[in-house]
DNA sequence: TGCGTTGTTTCACC
DNA sequence: CGGTGAAACAACGC
């Protein structure tokens, strides 16, 4: 499911493969995909450039030449595959459809082309993602309505006094207040499972009470598992089932398989009414702490040790 | 078949 | 008012 690593990784494919290419053609197969987009179609994009491709939390930014700018969001189940004139491929998002399979696909609703022969297509098989066209120059005004903190990860990272301040007045479980994307923006479900895990800090832990170093070491895992996932190109999850690639994802969709870390079955649990996923032996639930009874583990019905 | 799935928005309530 | 929890929403697979 596309978070920050999967939307990083397709801004890191545009830049080295898109940039300086010119749009031919655009299909649009799924107008509602461009339902809240001030300009409501693509065709001005027709004959401009791609000149850069930024990031900000878990949106795109595409600026083109005449001044337009596209704003993308991946939403549950969005993937860009850019296919070059030789036919190699590099593929970003949610892993269905297939990267290796046909293109287009049934579920393919957007496809660019341009001038060099290149085709970029966007797939959704959830159909939740959105594109919205709009003036560069208001471009950054549409990303701060968001309300987005600061990055977890990057150059303008939240740094660990910020990351305590903001933790510090919620008494809500962690990871649900890490799921804000106001405080800290970027993480998503599986992301934070897996830096809970790496922290040591069981999700339920109310925030406001984790210690100086437990902050210290929740920032430091947050950073590490989004960097794990950028240089993976995403974290590898179908059906619901983890395939790890050198112990990662630890512990997000792996229900009853061995703790990487001790060999215990890892725990599925429900927070914030978020599907998560951790280790009851590393992530010890704090003396005081009682599980609300929405949070009690999830009957065992699917993928076993 | 209804539930689970996600990021985001909205809303009732304290 | 702000923090909180829960529901809604988009569509579809199992």
């Amino acid at each position: 499911m596309p978070e920050l690593p999967e939307v990083e990784t397709m801004r890191r494919i545009a830049e080295r493969e898109l940039v300086g290419l010119a749009v031919r053609r655009v299909d649009v197969g799924l107008p509602k995909l461009l339902r809240d987009s001030p300009i409501p179609t693509l065709e001005p994009l027709l004959g401009e450039t791609l000149l850069r491709a930024r990031r900000r939390a878990k949106v795109l930014a595409l600026d083109f030449t005449n001044g337009l700018t596209l704003l993308v969001h991946f939403k549950l189940a969005g993937q860009f595959a850019v296919i070059r004139p030789d036919g190699t491929r590099s593929v970003a998002g949610h892993p269905v459809p297939d990267p290796a399979g046909h293109y287009p696909h049934k579920t393919t609703h957007i496809t660019f082309m341009f001038g060099d022969g290149t085709i970029a297509h966007y797939s959704d098989i959830r159909q939740f993602g959105w594109f919205r066209l709009m003036p560069t120059d208001d471009s950054d005004d549409a990303i701060a309505r968001f309300g987005f903190g600061p990055e977890a990860v990057g150059e303008n990272a939240v740094t660990v006094d910020e990351l305590a301040v903001k933790l510090a007045r919620r008494s809500i479980p962690v990871k649900t207040a890490l799921l804000d994307q106001t405080v800290l923006a970027g993480l998503g479900n599986i992301y934070v499972d897996e830096a809970l895990h790496r922290a040591r800090i069981h999700p339920l832990t109310p925030a406001k009470s984790l210690s100086r170093d437990e902050v210290g070491r929740v920032h430091e895992a947050s950073m590490w598992a989004l960097t794990e996932g950028i240089r993976q190109g995403g974290a590898k999850i179908l059906h619901h089932k983890a395939y790890p690639v050198d112990g990662f994802p630890a512990v997000h969709a792996r229900k009853g398989e061995p703790c990487m870390h001790c060999g215990c079955p890892i725990a599925k649990i429900r927070v914030g009414q978020r599907g998560t996923y951790l280790c009851d032996t590393c992530q010890p639930l704090p003396a005081g702490v009682t599980p609300p009874a929405a949070a009690v583990a999830e009957t065992d019905n699917e993928a076993g040790a």
